[in-house]
DNA sequence: TGTGATGTTGAATG
DNA sequence: GCATTCAACATCAC
């Protein structure tokens, strides 16, 4: 489930589980998750290495070890991260898991192998061969503002893309939207000055105080979209019904009659 | 049984 | 070169 805020949970669960502990073996039990080296080599590397920092920009985290170089954890879909001690309480789809000198575990868990593993002896330069833009909570509105100009794809698809701004993906677009009273498909270049000034901000607001309840979901406030995605056909009183539709390649929620395009 | 899922990439198009 | 769209990736749950 991880957006931006999903994988900054992630990040406190790795720094809590990994700093300051040797890796005494890494069992990778799917090449594939390891995207620019086979399993084998990758383990090599990662051998009685130590993670002593760690690093998030958007929905990308990075591992740093003890010799600067970088581990890439990216989540795709559905990865996610246990620290466990027993080898019995593996997770049902851990693609590969890095081993303790304590015995502890750390395993990287993805049912359908989205996610994408990279060993990175430069993490300034991955970063620029990506073009991943600034982090959606890093980045100014000045910049922001400056990014948005002239674009026309749908709002939506703008906040979506990486490569503007890192962290945002679907379900906090939608509830960016929302809040808004702004209908996902609006063209960028169509919302006004202000809207998409409201749009940085909102958008940053969300971010940041997701992040900051999470990994307990139970602190976003009942109004917000998120009770509602998903729930096609709902009456919200004085606003409209939800429905769904595709804004960018994606499934889309909105409230018709609440969001409308501007004609 | 078929459908779709909180993401990214690479090819194709403009 | 940039902006944008879209199929493909792999598996599971409803």
């Amino acid at each position: 489930m991880p957006e931006l805020p999903e994988v900054n949970a992630y990040k406190v669960y790795f720094n809590e589980a990994a700093f300051n502990q040797k890796i005494e073996r890494v069992i990778v039990h799917d090449d594939k998750i390891i995207r620019n080296m086979d399993g084998n080599t990758f383990a090599e590397a990662c051998k009685n290495r130590t993670f002593v920092g760690s690093y998030r920009r958007g929905k990308y985290l990075f591992g740093e070890f003890d010799n600067g170089d970088h581990v890439l954890l990216h989540f795709g879909m559905t990865g996610d991260i246990k620290y466990y001690s027993a080898p019995e309480d593996k997770p049902k789809h851990e693609r590969f898991v890095f081993v303790f000198e304590n015995g502890m575990r750390l395993g990287f868990d993805d049912p359908r192998k989205f996610g994408r593993i990279l060993y990175l002896t430069d993490l300034q330069a991955y970063i620029k061969e990506i073009k991943l833009g600034e982090d959606a909570l890093v980045l100014s509105e000045d910049a922001f503002m400056r990014l948005i100009k002239g674009k026309k794809a749908s709002i939506k698809g703008f906040l979506l893309n990486q490569k503007f701004l890192a962290g945002v993906g679907n379900l906090y677009a939608d509830e960016t939207c929302y809040q808004l009273q702004i209908h996902p498909a609006t063209p960028s270049n169509q919302l006004t000055e202000e809207q998409q000034r409201a749009v940085f901000r909102k958008m940053q607001e969300i971010m940041g105080f997701a992040a900051e309840q999470l990994p307990n979901y139970k602190g976003y406030p009942p109004n917000w979209f998120w009770n509602l995605w998903r729930e096609v056909g709902k009456e919200i009183e004085g606003k409209g019904t939800v429905v769904s539709c595709k804004v960018a390649g994606r499934t889309t929620m909105f409230v018709e009659g609440w969001q409308v395009l501007p004609t």
